[in-house]
DNA sequence: CCAAATATGTCAACATGACTGACATAAACA
DNA sequence: TGTTTATGTCAGTCATGTTGACATATTTGG
């Protein structure tokens, strides 16, 4: 951190540094990048989101809904990581909208099976071409091995515990949120 | 979006999509693997953070100083796109607890120059370490030429309009706070 | 069959960090 | 000298996260 040119070793203190692939100061180029990227890459979906008067949190919950339809509140809570009630304020909010619906779990009817409406979908379709678009771009950008990079580089920086099951969960070509954990396997 | 396993182009409707670098399904998986590692990449500060009372702005602010010295409020207020009163309340946090301290400009005395107190340094550097280890992890694993790939791939979700600046405030071996449109060229 | 565990919903209170709008002060500039 | 600029501050609002407690329906296990 002390702004010198060359790597400083001491600045990665705990934890076994190896080789480090970068200088520090590249590393925390790196950071900054990732941190407007981050900014940028949900300021697009904001902007159309206000309009409809809901929030990132809303925009999440409709994303996740949409990719996984069926999906179970309580799996909706593992992917997000929040509480229960805080999932409740956006989630009744999009039910009571008409973005959303719910299913009696057909095994389990103590489930509440979530599903985009047409309106849902229409709108999460919106939100995720912007991104789309953006990610398509970035990756193009990245050179020709720019996107399996950007991949691999974006599950390293997931932890190690949750890797496993977010990949199933991104994964292509899955069947709906069974790679979840189904109450019933 | 129409959860199909080849590209959807009409989910990349508005602009000019030219040749997609890989499928919508892919775009996907990589929109929704950047909102996990975002998540994992604050959340190793915030365990931290919270120790000391703060919050992920004030990381954001004694971030910028500390690579930054002598930044001024207004260019903080810039790169961290927020209102001054939202920045007032966490500065002066970090001022009054002895993390921070202000110097009147030497040139212009309206301005108040931003620096990192030894104590803030200490923080500073403690939280950019753990979100370094995670980078140089990642960038790792990222491949022979991730680090490169990762970086443009980060650069290109970066707003055109701010890309320029950016750059120029991530640069290592520049002279401070400078690159950042200093009052008096 | 009943008790316990599970899935979900809900009420209340609170913290953080963003926002707007208005206004104050000091210093520089024209 | 009057205007602009850099900064600070007060007051109120909103979105979204938190904890803790409790209700209801349903499944499951002894």
């Amino acid at each position: 951190m002390r702004r010198a040119g060359a790597a400083d070793p001491a600045a990665i203190a705990a934890g076994p540094p190896a080789i480090d692939p970068a200088s520090t100061e590249q590393l925390l180029a790196c950071i900054e990048l990732l941190f407007f990227a981050y900014r940028d890459f949900t300021g697009d979906p904001d902007t159309v989101l206000e309009q409809y008067g809901f929030g990132r949190a809303h925009h999440r919950v409709l994303h996740f809904v949409q990719r996984n339809p069926g999906l179970r509140v309580a799996q909706l809570l593992d992917i997000l990581k929040i509480t229960k009630q805080s999932l409740a304020r956006v989630l009744k909010h999009l039910l009571d909208e008409g973005f959303m619906t719910q299913k009696t779990g057909p095994e389990d009817r103590r489930e509440r099976l979530l599903f985009t409406t047409t309106k849902g979908t229409r709108l999460a379709e919106k939100l995720a071409s912007l991104q789309l678009q953006r990610m398509s771009a970035a990756l193009e950008g990245a050179g020709p091995d720019g996107a399996a990079a950007a991949r691999r580089f974006l599950l390293g920086m997931i932890g190690e515990a949750d890797r496993a099951q977010i990949e199933a969960l991104i994964m292509p070509g899955r069947n709906g949120a069974a790679a979840l954990g189904a109450h019933k396997p």
